[in-house]
DNA sequence: GTCTATATAATGATAGAC
DNA sequence: GTCTATCATTATATAGAC
């Protein structure tokens, strides 16, 4: 199982890693089978030789990748104490890679998410009981969280002064997000005004 | 200043209002002139004769939804106890634009992020004084947390049962987001064993 | 203001040489 | 396995009629 860092990879490798990274870069559809091909430095004919077509190609890539992280990320919810994004390179590449095919449209991508949300549920109800009465709509709100800030990376890596994926930027983000968990945002006050705010919302809605 | 939702709109309000929604829900990258004409009613020539080009179109929507979302964004913030997502249907069409606009590189929707992260950091600093040492990172996640949720609309209602822009989602949704924020994630023992990995790291990054 | 028709460019798919 | 050349389709952009 070589590592797509190496160098000398076949080209069918090296089509895959380009697509990987430029589909994650800018989405399927904002990317050309001939950007691919460049980037791989092959000719776009051997795209087609290996992959069938651009849609055959993603497919490849989701299950490519998926597959690769599918052992880490269980691993790393199940015996890592807490949520922050991996540091290995290849876990965040492969990490941007499905929030770009879960904005896609991505079906595997998508069975991933439900994967994280009923892993996520079952680690909250184990470690954290009493937490909520409804752990799987909790995870489902923290796994898209998750997700969308990683989504949001350029945008976040901004206004912390230091890209997110560089150390500088991982350890501003990390010593945020203990904050961020460790501290509830609703003071109980707070919390009771948002709640009967909702109550009032929730009576209308089964009103009409 | 006539609402969108009215129906005897000029060609040009409705070739503006197609393309936000067609650019909010497929990406612009993803989005034909075509399929913007068609949606409006009208030729992709008058398309053209009105915008001049793709690019000045979607420049147009970009100028239009943030002039219009502006105001309401700070009087939420301001006057809203809790951070749940508008109900309002027009305000949740033009929030899921400019969290598109995001993804697709848009300039003037990354001034509106980075705004919002300084509105958030002042307004967590004044209402909840101590919650962190840096309220501009904690500002920072919590502003790309929230836009990135909105992001992966699409997953979480599959993972909540319930479209999160129906009432009824809407309803699990804020729930869950109440707990989410009224009660820490990391336990102080938590936190305290990911800080030290965090003081780990940190460290390991500035020795290398 | 609005349409039809067309020019130009880009894209995905294909065929065949080496 | 890999490339070059080319086709068919689709996209954007443009021109001119009504």
């Amino acid at each position: 199982m070589p590592e797509p860092e190496f160098e000398d990879l076949t080209a069918r490798a090296r089509i895959r890693d380009a697509a990987i990274a430029l589909f994650a870069e800018r989405g399927a559809g904002a990317t050309t089978v001939r950007d691919i091909a460049e980037q791989a430095g092959v000719s776009p004919g051997l795209l087609r030789h290996h992959f069938g077509s651009k849609e055959a190609l993603r497919e490849a890539c989701d299950a490519y990748v998926l597959d690769r992280l599918v052992q880490i990320k269980e691993k790393m919810l199940f015996d890592n104490p807490g949520f922050l994004p991996a540091v290995h390179p290849t876990v965040v590449r492969y990490n941007k890679y499905v929030t770009r095919a879960l904005l896609d449209g991505s079906p595997s991508a998508a069975a991933m998410f439900d994967d994280m949300v009923r892993l996520s549920a079952d680690w909250i109800e184990q470690h954290i009981p009493g937490l909520t009465k409804d752990y799987h709509s909790y995870a489902a709100v923290f796994t898209g969280m998750q997700s969308g800030l990683l989504a949001m990376h350029e945008h976040v890596s901004r206004a912390l002064g230091a890209d997110m994926f560089t150390p500088e930027g991982h350890v501003r983000l990390a010593a945020a997000l203990i904050d961020f968990y460790s501290h509830p945002l609703l003071t109980p006050d707070l919390a009771a005004k948002v709640q009967s705010a909702l109550d009032a919302l929730r009576a209308k809605a089964e009103g009409a």
